[in-house]
RNA sequence: GGGCGUAUAGCUCAGCAGGAUAGAGCAACAGCCUUCUAAGCUGUGGGUCGCAGGUUCGAAUCCUGCUACGCUCGCCA
């Protein structure tokens, strides 16, 4: 809102004082009758020595009459409150930005930045499970709002197909696996094995050291043992790529941990010509007192690597292959540590870009009485959550619609369902946890997907119904601004107003639901205006047309929001 | 024990670079479909903003202490 600016000026200039100090002093105001822009006196009032109300209407007098698009002003307590004038304002951000012309709230400072987002990244041979689906779904969402404002964007798979446990899970493979159940279905029979594994290490302990020597072998290419773990990897990818393709992700980069195994020695050589390695208790690790962390451990005492020193390869690798701009990491927040731990060592070790490593954690998916274990065979599939929502949507449409085509049924219930389950994830503070509940995931009313679909549904057919009778399209400008000047129209347009600002502090926070929220308040914003207003038999013909524009700019407001958040925005449900 | 995080309506959550009566959704109750999609809309009830201090004209928001829960603190990722 470029008015906030425009006052700030105006009343420095009445009063000699730094144009500054109001613009952070004038807020919006809680609610809608209390004006559009608000300036507290209180501060003023101590340095002046003078009443709150009595500053107020002093500035009520001094700038009345300087500003064409302020309606009026008036003193509140310790308040003055501004009224812009409901038809500019509708006019500025109607015209200014219609929304049929281009993606509303888009933008182009981006360009020319590369922006790595590593998200998903879920282990070979296990099921990708619902706890998956909060990095996969908000690292989808927050890639598309770097795309919006124009960044050049790489989505990054880091598979954790690399560790110890693949050697536990060669040697619970050894033990128990059978090959005509891996051909079946490969990922249940190697959960299968791994859970017994951990089952059987109760009674067996040295099940353990097992493990780490195969994974040994593996780091070191041993032939029996690395076509193994191949064969595990390329059967998990191919398991992988069908729940991708439903969730419409396309990944520029599918490298797991096991790409930096070779890279890590230039790590070393590196760490050590910079005299960060030391030794401790048989392990190669920099110690990061001086960033209040614990040592990271960079080479365990047999020699293999670990994680940690997998990333920082990783890290290096990225820069050369993209030279980034950000390098993002969508990671759950139980691993704060471990980034805070990598980013020092890259620090320590010189690296130009270590500020530019971001980690973007969240919460953790759990059931009410306990977390999701891929160990105890304790979760609920994505693709299992997906399809129950997709049946449930179908349900409902067959109910509300029993004309449909069944094609166009099950077309509609795939996107609904779909995008119901994904806003759930991206609704709310990233770093929340979610419990999982089933009713929570399968309602489809209120604060929810379905909701902005079938809003945005609504919009669409108003426009085909308009279309149809001959009054759409029309050259926006024809409208008269006046007609939406209503408490229900002025809230639309002052939703759509601040959906930029939205998606930049949703960018800026890496917080998707920030936008979402936005996105959210306008549908319901619409649906009162809908409820309470006639729009294609207005009263007449001006009325009708200004109506029409509200609703074509909502829509487009209402795709753009769905869109960055991965759901579909459908004409018709 | 150290670090990080969370605590707001019965439930799920916004609000937190201090500001005007603390907001949504769900659930409950009462209404609105011969008219543009009722997955919608309107209304009602429901709050010691974890507890105790402090700073301030003003605190859910900032500071301190405490409590509860979660995560984390080298050879898992």
């Amino acid at each position: 809102m470029h008015y906030k600016d425009e006052l700030a000026e105006v009343l420095a200039k009445e009063t000699d004082t730094e144009k500054s100090i109001f613009f952070a002093l004038l807020e919006i105001p809680p609610q809608a009758d209390m004006g559009d822009l608000a300036l507290p006196c209180f501060r003023l009032a101590k340095e002046l020595k003078k009443a709150p109300n009595l500053i107020a209407s002093e500035l009520k007098e001094k700038i009345s009459g300087q500003l064409a698009w302020l309606q009026r002003t008036e003193v509140v307590g310790g308040y003055l409150n501004f009224y812009v004038d409901p038809a500019q304002y509708a006019k500025a951000v109607l015209q200014n930005g219609f929304a049929g012309s281009k993606a509303p709230g888009s933008g182009s400072e981006g360009k020319g930045k590369t922006v790595l987002v590593e998200y998903s990244s879920p282990n070979i041979a296990k099921p990708f499970h619902v706890g998956h689906a909060f990095s996969t779904l908000v690292g989808e969402a927050i890639a598309n709002l770097y795309e919006y404002r124009g960044y050049d964007v790489k989505r990054l798979n880091h598979l954790g197909d690399y560790g110890t446990q693949f050697g536990k899970l060669i040697a619970a493979w050894r033990h128990w696996g059978s090959e005509e159940a891996l051909a079946e279905d490969p990922i249940t029979e190697l959960n299968r094995v791994y859970v017994k594994f951990y089952r059987e290490l109760g009674n067996n302990p040295e099940l353990e050291d097992e493990g780490r020597l195969y994974f040994k072998r593996l780091e070191e290419k041993a032939p029996e043992e690395y076509e193994l773990w191949k064969l595990f990897r390329d059967l998990s990818l191919k398991a992988f790529d069908k729940i991708y393709d439903r969730l419409d992700i396309k990944f520029d980069s599918m490298l797991g941990e096991s790409f930096y195994s070779d890279k890590i020695p230039a790590v070393i050589d590196r760490l050590r010509a910079m005299g960060l390695l030391e030794e401790s208790e048989g392990a190669q690790v920099v110690n990061l007192d001086s960033y209040d962390l614990n040592p990271c451990l960079i080479l365990k005492s047999d020699g293999a690597t670990i994680y940690a020193s997998r990333d920082i390869a990783a890290v290096y690798y990225r820069d050369e292959t993209w030279d980034f701009y950000r390098n993002i990491y969508v990671v759950g927040a139980p691993q704060k540590n471990h980034f805070q731990q990598v980013f020092a060592v890259l620090k320590e070790a010189g690296f130009p870009k270590a500020d530019q490593c971001i980690h973007v954690a969240f919460g953790t998916v759990r059931f009410a009485d306990g977390i999701f274990s891929t160990r105890q065979g304790n979760v609920i599939l994505l693709n299992d959550l997906l399809a129950e929502s997709v049946a449930k949507t179908k349900v409902i449409i067959q109910n509300n619609n029993p004309d449909l085509p069944m094609e166009e049924v099950d077309r509609i219930a795939e996107s609904v369902g779909v995008g119901a389950v994904r806003y759930t994830f991206l609704r709310n503070g990233r770093e929340r946890d979610i419990v999982f509940s089933w009713d929570d995931m399968l309602d489809f009313e209120g604060d929810s997907a379905p909701y902005l679909q079938y809003t945005f549904a609504r919009c669409s057919s108003i426009m085909r119904l308009a279309e149809a009778n001959g009054t759409w399209p029309f050259d926006p400008k024809e409208i008269n601004t006046a007609h939406l000047a209503g408490e229900e129209e002025q809230a639309i347009i002052k939703l759509q107003d601040g959906f930029e600002t939205a998606v930049l502090e949703a960018l800026d926070s890496h917080e998707p639901s920030i936008m979402l929220r936005n996105t959210s308040q306008l549908a319901r914003a619409f649906n009162r205006f809908y409820n309470s207003r006639s729009i294609l038999h207005a009263e007449n013909k001006e009325v009708m047309k200004a109506r029409l524009i509200l609703t074509e700019s909502t829509r487009t407001y209402l795709k753009a929001g769905l869109e960055i958040a991965g759901i579909d925005a459908l004409d018709r449900m």
